[in-house]
Order: C-alpha cells, then sequence, then structure tokens
DNA sequence: CTTGCTGTTCGGAA
DNA sequence: GTTCCGAACAGCAA
C-alpha cells in the first residue's frame, strides 16, 4: 500500500502510543514475514524491551527499542494497526501476521494481505548503518539534495524516467502513484529515457517529487486527526492524484484525455499535452 | 471459471 | 555492468 508518504504518516500515527512503551510478548502467525522467527523467539528477544524511536527511511519504518533495531517494510499491503487494551483480547483476522503486546495492555497489530511485507530483527544493534536493507539506498526527495544530484543518478541510464523514478537507489519513496504524478508535475513524458533528460529537467523532476510528497504528506496528516485507533493506519487519504489511476479522464490543466499504458508489469499514467514527449 | 490487474522489491537470466 | 522478467501472495473485477 504505501509509498513514502504514507508510511511517514502511518509513523506519526503511531510513534505517540509507543514511544517509551514497554514490550511483554509477541505472536507470529505467518513466520516467513519475520524472517521465520516464531513468536517465542521474537518474545524471547525483545521482551522487556522499551520503544525509544520510530523512523523512516524512504518506504522503511525503523523501530529502535533498548539496544536492538526492528525493520519493515508493509510492500504492498502491509498495515499497521494500534488497538487499545479495551479491545483486548484481539481475534486477529486471517490476515494479521503478528502481534506486538506492550506492557500497558495495547497492542500493535501486523495486517498484510498478500504477505509481501517483511520485518527483520537485529538484536544487537541500534546502528543504522549496520542495516542490510537500507545499505545503498538514494536520498530522501523532500530533504536538501547535492547540486545535479538527480541529473548525476539518471544521466547515463538507458531507461525510461518513469523507471527511474522507481528506482530506491536514486530517490527514494516514489512508488508507482506518486512517480506517475511527479513526473506530470514537472511536465516531462514518463517514457523519457534518463541519457536525454537535460540538467534542468532532473532540477525541475527533484522540485516536483519534493512537492508531491509533501502535499500527500500534509494529506495524510490531516487525515490523521480522525484516526481512530481501532482503525487501521493505511494512508489512502483524500489526496486526489493528478494522473495516477485516471486514465480516460480530463487533465485539471488542459482538458486532454490521460493516458495510460502498460510497461514492466505496472502502469503508467500522463497527459499528452502537459507532458509532450521530445525524444 | 479464467484471466489480468493491484500502492513492491529481489534475484537470476539475457 | 545494465536491463529484463518472473516470483512471492491474495483478492477483486471483468
Amino acid at each position: 500500500m504505501p509509498e513514502l508518504p504514507e508510511v511517514e504518516t502511518v509513523r506519526r500515527g503511531i510513534t505517540p502510543h509507543l514511544i517509551h512503551q514497554e514490550v511483554s510478548s509477541v505472536e507470529v502467525f505467518y513466520p516467513p514475514i519475520t524472517h521465520g522467527l516464531s513468536g517465542a523467539e521474537l518474545t524471547q528477544l525483545i521482551q522487556g524491551k522499551k520503544l525509544s524511536a520510530i523512523y523512516r527511511r524512504g518506504k522503511y519504518l525503523i523501530f529502535e527499542l533498548t539496544d536492538c533495531l526492528l525493520v519493515g517494510h508493509l510492500r504492498m499491503e502491509g498495515k499497521l494497526q494500534f488497538i487499545t487494551r479495551s479491545k483486548n483480547p484481539f481475534n486477529p483476522s486471517k490476515h494479521v501476521h503478528w502481534v506486538i503486546h506492550l506492557a500497558n495492555g495495547n497492542s500493535l497489530v501486523y495486517h498484510d494481505t498478500r504477505k509481501f511485507g517483511r520485518w527483520h530483527l537485529y538484536p544487537e544493534t541500534t546502528d543504522l548503518t549496520k542495516v542490510q536493507e537500507l545499505e545503498g539506498l538514494g536520498l530522501e526527495p523532500i530533504e536538501d539534495l547535492p547540486l545535479d544530484y538527480f541529473y548525476h543518478g539518471v544521466h547515463h541510464r538507458h531507461l525510461p524516467l518513469k523507471q527511474l523514478l522507481l528506482d530506491q537507489h536514486i530517490l527514494l519513496g516514489l512508488g508507482n502513484i506518486y512517480a506517475d504524478d511527479t513526473c506530470f508535475e514537472a511536465g516531462i513524458h514518463p517514457f523519457t529515457l534518463g541519457h536525454h533528460l537535460t540538467k534542468k529537467q532532473c532540477r525541475a523532476i527533484e522540485i516536483a517529487a519534493k512537492n508531491v510528497l509533501e502535499r500527500a504528506i500534509i494529506a495524510g496528516g490531516t487525515t490523521i486527526r480522525t484516526y481512530v485507533a481501532s482503525e487501521y493506519i493505511d494512508g489512502l487519504f483524500s489526496n486526489p492524484t493528478k494522473v495516477y489511476g485516471r486514465s480516460g479522464e480530463p487533465c485539471d490543466v488542459c482538458g486532454s484525455m490521460i493516458l495510460k499504458s502498460m510497461r514492466i508489469g505496472r502502469s503508467t499514467h500522463w497527459c499528452p499535452t502537459c507532458q509532450e514527449r521530445r525524444k
């Protein structure tokens, strides 16, 4: 489900409920999601430890506990649900794959219909440089980037812009939805090849990505206020896209019909007028 | 019923 | 080294 804004919204939503809280036990119903660790094994490893921080890097969530890290990726459909003591004992649905119980009686529940998500415990370190999943990741588009950063990442590549935006080794956090909207916001055709992009276009893409993601985070932030503890935080906010999922509809800016194409197993959406193809 | 599509990433083949 | 393709899984719509 989540791209960067959704993961960030989940992080902000659950942090106040979890920070400084102590883990009492862990249940695991589908161990492949926890690198094969059972509930008993995970309980053994983190029982009595306190959550000291929750970070996000790209689409990864990182729970820092006493002397250890729990690193997770929600992939397509992972969701976290915080439930209060009053909802316990909790009857997990068949798509709930782990539950972390806190000493105060509340619980954090992981739900993932397609079971693509992964959670990896690093039992003896809080050093993020030791985390394999984070090795080689690119930079956050919502933070300041070095001069011509995206240009240097793509000008020698023979892949379409859309695919380069999905590559987490260059810019972090864009998925299929926000990659399409980033191309639209930058006014560049998603199939423009990396080595045809100018420095100016690349700068426009950096700015577009930042704006698209920040707007979505704000939309999530407004939604989160209505967040109810018993509901999944899945970040499908009232944050309308400009082109994604809108093929056949008129473009907001020029009225042209938005197009859709299937490539490499993913859909891509664009406005043929606002994103005229050059090469 | 079957097929294709879905917000992701990885590993192995070309 | 870069690029392509299928796999992991479940549900839904056509």
